[in-house]
RNA sequence: GGGCGAAUAGCUCAGUCCGGUGAGAGCGCCUGCCUUACAAGCAGGAGGCCAGAGGUUCAAGUCCUCUUUCGCCCA
């Protein structure tokens, strides 16, 4: 068999894709008596590609359901994708216009059919991009946000809340983008800071003087309707009820008062646009001022803005305060930075904008998401997302759930041409219940895409049909997510389950973090800093893509990405391939990494001690969600542990002439390894299976296999102890042949003198130490001059290196260590001279602050003592 | 304006929830090694008044208050 010397992801990959797909190894069994864990994709948007932030957030499930799969559940992740209105549309029509076409030119049938097959193309594309990473889905029940049944469910639920009356039409100020020529929810406007201005502009009264207004958006100045003071402003007093002239307009406008003016703002004086603004908006309802449109869809002004009209908004801008400046209207101009909302999905300025839609009213809803976070029905990881969650709930609005779109879920409302009768049903009804009139059309406008998603915890399962599938896998284990979507997505996934189902949709909530550059900006294709995780597949391989990731993720915060990550994981996976290539130089065929019935020394017994604790610790730590933590647990060990400890410690023996001593070791070396594959399959799948099938002796897939057993007979945490201080034995040789140059090939002595046992111990180990030392002999015996010195655990330890060693670097070396010493134990004398200390710490801190006090002093005596035989 | 979070080594971050270990890791840096698993590696080393001030406590990187700086969400 060929064996390189570095891991070569690529055909490995493949192979296992495949592999997994053909073994049915993630199609969830419905009639399973085990214990269920189901995970819901998030469903990313269908023509979109996988971003950074997919794997994380993929890599982060994949790990929670391998982990169970292995530990004996019925897993079920359902995959499946999302239709994303506006992007998808923006997407076709974009392309439409490389051949100048709009959408108008085409039709509505004829381009949302253009919409399916560019829809089916790339979903293909992003389906393969999820395969790619290793994602254990159950790809036979992947799901599409418009398939039909999806279809019917979004219908069910339109028509139930419309009958319960939370649905219904209204005209109210919501957010516009002209570029998308679409309302679109609170939700997604992203509010920015930018550096606006305030421009001071005289408004003329009817008889006589002026007031000064400041405003932001001069050009809304064609849609005012009045002037509005604060009560109690005295400066103003004396205006109210008089009548202004607007000025390159001309209209009469009134003066007015409203106490949600605030006087401090500006000059104190505030047009009022109840068309373009929120709050002129509530303002005008109450004083019954007209509200007049000056924008068409495409956000130019309308023919309400006299020679402004046909002018894009910022132009008007432009023309507007250079007439102003003209006629002598326009003051002065200030810095006024401010925060304008943006489209979340295309970055345009929004528009605020009266509009006729249909809304739904989530007051009830509220009550109930609220209460089933608040008991811990459902828990939020890390629990300080509740907060966030309830601020937002108790702000809650209407949700404009109307788009001006073609691609999406048109909206169950049918009109009657000839009596107006608004008919809201599940089905094109055939005739007005009212007239009897068959001349009905449907509403124009699709339904916000994520009143579709918001269905997808129990819609995946064929709701409103009672399929087997709601019975079994709802309502599912976890929810893993970003948090940027916790408004968009995750609070109206509870509302709607508790409305549609009466139950919560899944137990738990895990928030992970977003994935940012080193420079702390978000990953975006317009600022060209987001890799392509394909492109980092085939350069570093799935596994390292995904370790690399899942290592660097604290729990909940941001993530800073740099391309080094990636490159760590690769390595990492490197070191794993190698210690394979050890192993399988080293073994025969007959080998088996089994430890029942072998002679274990203590070494083996070390590393099946540490072995068990680190599935214990995995364990814990994939259970609290501590994703990343367990993926640097599982390195460091692996690494630092078995690689450079334990096979270090063994290769004595596995070159043993002695077969039943190099067998032993050997077992223990497979034992261990098969281990660890198993606990670093869930972060690392690929490299993971191959190894586990090129090992000796043939078994199952790992993820059909199960999960290491933890047994606490292993531990034996003294014997842990006793290694940690043989190891560092070996370690302040190292540092001492380090720190004088001692030639590699030089063999040294070493002198013992203190405790029998350690000596006994060292004596005992010395096949291993001798070969990582390069100590050729170890006594007992009594203080040896012009040697190198340490003491440890207290022990003396002199290394004989007369006419080698340089006492003065010998000095400063032990130097430095009583320096350090002296400090702590200063410290410690400090503590132990307030008698409050002895009085109040317990007591057993006493004591052991004690020992570690004799311990440093007695240290620090044989060191001085050391020091003084060189001086 | 309301809220959330962060500040620890040159960089990126653990450690803080639940106070008591001689403050850790990776990268970067310095030194020595192409040692027959691995130079994508091995061994050794340097580097930190834990943002500042006050408080609680026998004891504070860890708990409380304030300040400063930065990031984010909502209005």
């Amino acid at each position: 068999m060929k064996f390189p010397k570095t891991y070569d992801p690529e055909i490995v990959e493949e192979k296992w894709i495949r592999r997994w797909e053909e073994k049915k190894a993630f199609v969830a069994d419905l009639m399973s008596n085990k214990s269920i864990y189901v995970i819901l994709l998030p469903p990313p948007n269908v023509t979109g590609i996988l971003t950074l932030g997919h794997v994380l957030n993929t890599a982060i499930q994949d790990v929670l359901i391998r982990t169970h799969k292995m530990q004996g559940f019925e897993v079920l992740w359902l995959p499946g994708t999302d239709h994303a209105g506006i992007a998808t549309q923006n997407k076709v029509e974009q392309k439409l216009a490389t051949n100048g076409l709009t959408r108008f030119d085409l039709g509505r049938e004829k381009f949302v059919q253009k919409v399916w097959k560019w829809n089916d193309e790339y979903h293909e594309r992003i389906v393969y991009q999820m395969k790619k990473l290793g994602l254990g889905c159950d790809w036979s029940r992947e799901k599409f946000t418009m398939d039909e049944e999806f279809s019917r469910a979004v219908r069910e639920a339109f028509v139930r809340l419309y009958e319960k009356g939370y649905i219904y039409t209204d005209e109210y100020i919501v957010n516009y983008c002209p570029r998308c020529e679409t309302v679109i929810s609170n939700e997604e406007v992203e509010n920015k800071e930018i550096e606006g201005k305030l421009y001071y502009i005289f408004y003329p009264l009817e008889d006589g003087g002026k007031l000064e207004v400041a405003t932001s958006r001069p050009e809304t100045m064609l849609g005012d309707t009045a002037l509005c003071v604060h009560p109690g402003d005295k400066r103003y007093k004396q205006f109210i009820g008089k009548i202004a002239k607007l000025p390159l307009i001309g209209r009469r406008i009134p003066v007015i008062d409203d106490e949600r003016v605030d006087p401090e703002f500006g000059t104190g004086v505030v047009k009022i646009t109840p068309a373009h603004d929120p709050d002129d908006f509530a303002i005008g309802r109450v004083h019954n001022l007209k509200a007049i449109k000056i924008l068409d869809k495409k956000g130019n002004i309308n023919e309400n803005g006299g020679k402004y009209a046909g002018l894009d908004r910022y132009k008007a801008r432009e023309k507007i305060l250079s007439d102003l400046k003209d006629l002598g209207y326009l003051n002065r101009i200030e810095d006024h930075p401010h925060s304008v909302g943006h489209c979340y999905r295309c970055g345009t300025v929004i528009e605020p904008y009266i509009s006729k839609q249909w809304f739904l009213r989530m007051d009830e809803m509220v009550e109930k998401a609220r209460e089933v976070v608040e008991k811990g029905k459902i828990g939020f990881y890390l629990p300080r997302w509740k907060r966030i969650y309830f601020h937002w709930l108790d702000n809650i609005r209407p949700w404009v759930i109307s788009r001006q779109l073609w691609w999406g879920h048109r909206i169950p409302a049918y009109y009657c041409r000839e009596c107006g009768k608004i008919i809201v049903a599940r089905e094109f009804p055939k005739e007005c219940p009212e007239c009897g009139s068959r001349d009905i059309h449907q509403d124009e406008d699709v339904l916000d895409t994520w009143f579709s998603s918001w269905l997808w915890p129990f819609a995946s399962f064929g709701w409103p049909e009672e399929t087997k599938e709601l019975e079994v896998f709802f309502p599912s284990t976890i929810l893993v997510t970003g948090w940027d979507i916790i408004f968009l997505w995750v609070a109206r996934m509870i509302m709607s389950s508790l409305e549609f189902m009466g139950e919560v949709p899944f137990k738990e909530v895990y928030f992970h973090g977003m994935i940012r550059d080193s420079r702390r900006r978000p990953l975006s294709k317009s600022l060209g800093n987001s890799p392509d995780p394909l492109e980092l597949i085939r350069i570093y391989g799935a596994d390292a893509l995904r370790i690399g990731i899942l290592r660097i993720t604290p729990e909940g915060k941001d993530v800073i990405y740099t391309e080094e990550s990636i490159k760590q994981g690769r390595n990492f996976l490197n070191k794993v391939w190698n210690a394979t290539r050890f192993l399988m130089m080293n073994s025969r065929d007959n080998d088996r990494g089994i430890i029942e019935g072998i002679n274990l020394r203590k070494v083996d017994r070390w590393i099946i001690s540490r072995v068990m604790s680190v599935i214990k610790e995995t364990e814990d730590l994939i259970n609290s969600f501590k994703v990343n933590e367990a993926a640097r647990l599982l390195v460091s060990h692996f690494w630092g542990e078995f690689c450079d400890w334990f096979l270090e410690m063994v290769k004595p023996r596995i070159y043993s002439e002695n077969e039943s001593e190099r067998r032993d070791a050997i077992s223990v070396a497979l034992w261990a390894f098969q281990n660890y594959l198993k606990l670093l399959h869930p972060f690392i799948p690929f490299i993971t299976e191959e190894i586990n099938e090129i090992l000796p002796g043939t078994r199952e897939e790992i993820i059909k296999s199960n999960w290491p057993l933890y047994d606490e007979s292993y531990r034996e945490r003294e014997l842990e102890e006793e290694m940690e201080i043989l190891k560092s034995f070996v370690s302040n040789i190292r540092n001492i042949r380090s720190e004088f140059n001692l030639q590699p090939d030089l063999n040294i002595e070493v002198i013992i003198h203190g405790k029998d046992r350690s000596f006994k111990l060292i004596r005992d180990q010395f096949d291993w130490i001798s070969q990582l030392t390069g100590v050729k002999e170890v006594k007992q015996g009594k203080m040896v001059p012009h040697s190198a010195f340490f003491h440890l655990e207290g022990t003396d330890v002199y290394i004989p290196l007369e006419g080698i060693i340089d006492l003065k670097k010998e000095k400063e070396r032990l130097s430095k260590e009583t320096n350090e010493l002296e400090r702590i134990l200063q410290r410690l004398e400090r503590q132990f001279s307030n008698e409050n200390f002895l009085k109040k710490a317990p007591r057993e801190v006493i004591s052991q602050t004690e020992k570690k006090k004799e311990r440093i002093q007695q240290k620090l005596t044989h060191l001085q003592e050391n020091l003084k035989r060189i001086s």
